[in-house]
DNA sequence: TTACTAATTTAGGGGAGTCTAAAAAATAAA
DNA sequence: TTTATTTTTTAGACTCCCCTAAATTAGTAA
């Protein structure tokens, strides 16, 4: 197993993130965002990635991981999920404050130190933003995830997961006091602005925008 | 506070570390041996540290930290040493395996992080190494510590630390069952050769070779 | 003081990763 | 099916860090 770089191995992450969206290919624009990066770099690097077989690139026609790099891409995601949950649990960070430490973490190469603290942190399935840890070969434990935004009214289940990760947002749902693991009911809904009225646990009900409720994912009860 | 790459903290640990012992200035082949690099590296390096205010360097004249740059080698050495602990104490990793590790953690960037960890740990004042873990302002805990192999026959202290860090040392201590915080007496010493007799706890006497005696520190009881 | 040796620096160059500006290809619009 | 627009790639250049080989300086021995 050649090691990558840094910098490699953020772009695995971002091509793998970008393909289980799209399901296509990938493109090159896309992942200049992602990476925050100008598009000729991006064109660079997936050169380089091509020649170390991490990913199927020909002109213009965008990207995809082999398995080679998707491998790799699923190992930077595991470490960073678990640093994710150390940073939280044992370092009582709040869940909006830990992507930018885990963005450097997850770059410390030691399997056996990953292997250590999946266990000190008791084999954790969930990080702090409900997002399934990959286990050591790959497999990410499927929970039936929703979005809320598609549920009907009367729909009862448990808030699992976001699907955006900024400050800002996860913020949000903290000052409404929307956080994982907690019962959702959608009391109603507004067809008007697609806003929705819903109760957390046994609170009085709370208005959500559309915005919100696209980015929450829940599962039945 | 200009953030500095990984290799320029690399090159500033080195030479705060070179600066400890020798006390003068330091120089570029020994700075070559400690980042594992050619002097022609170190120079180009030196060069680019001193524009950044870090070093004091005059050509063919040595170099050393400035107040700036003595700052930074602390800090990543007080990074470091936590890193240790952590993986010993909370990962319990053995004392001879952390060091690759923490060479790559000493670099992850959040002052709340380390603050976060330092309490988590519950404030040590020690790595697992028996080296003094600079506080947040850069100072070190002095426990006055003494060469093993400087102490005359009837000594007695506690083992404190260690002078040398690799793998081979730290586990031929394990072997013959020396760890920090045991006590110590130096029952008899060997003219011949510098060797040693000392009995660790309550054990029989062991022999000890110059070789050890000169890498462990120990202090008065 | 002169000659030799060891340490250090310069000269010249390479790879990884980045950028801007310009060219080429793909896609959308007319 | 041309034309215009957007996306992607190339060209050329820059920074950081590394290297080898050659030149320079400092330190030591004759
Ligand atoms: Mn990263
Ligand atoms: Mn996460
Ligand atoms: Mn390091
Ligand atoms: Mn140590």
């Amino acid at each position: 197993m050649n090691k990558n770089s840094h910098t490699e191995e953020n772009y695995l992450k971002a091509i793998f993130k970008l393909q289980e969206k799209d399901r296509a290919e990938v493109s090159t624009n896309d992942i200049a965002k992602l990476v925050n990066t100008r598009a000729a770099s991006v064109t660079d690097m997936l050169k380089r990635l091509a020649d170390k077989n991490l990913v199927h690139y020909k002109k213009y026609q965008g990207v995809s991981l082999t398995d080679l790099g998707k491998k790799a891409a699923i190992n930077i995601i595991r470490k960073h999920r678990l640093w994710e949950s150390f940073l939280v649990d044992k370092l009582n960070f709040k869940w909006d404050e830990v992507h930018d430490i885990a963005e450097q973490m997850e770059h410390v190469e030691s399997e056996e130190l990953i292997n250590r603290l999946n266990e000190f942190l008791g084999f954790p399935e969930y990080d702090p933003h409900g997002d399934p840890i990959p286990s050591k070969n790959g497999v990410f434990a499927g929970k039936e995830m929703n979005v809320l935004h598609d549920m009907p009214v009367g729909f009862i289940g448990i808030i699992s997961g976001v699907n955006e990760h900024s400050q800002a947002f996860l913020n949000h749902l903290d000052k409404i006091n929307i956080k994982l693991g907690v019962q959702v009911k959608v009391e109603d809904r507004n067809d008007y602005d697609n806003s929705f009225w819903i109760s957390i646990g046994s609170t009085e009900p709370v208005f959500i925008s559309k915005e919100v409720a696209k980015n929450l994912l829940v599962f039945k009860k």
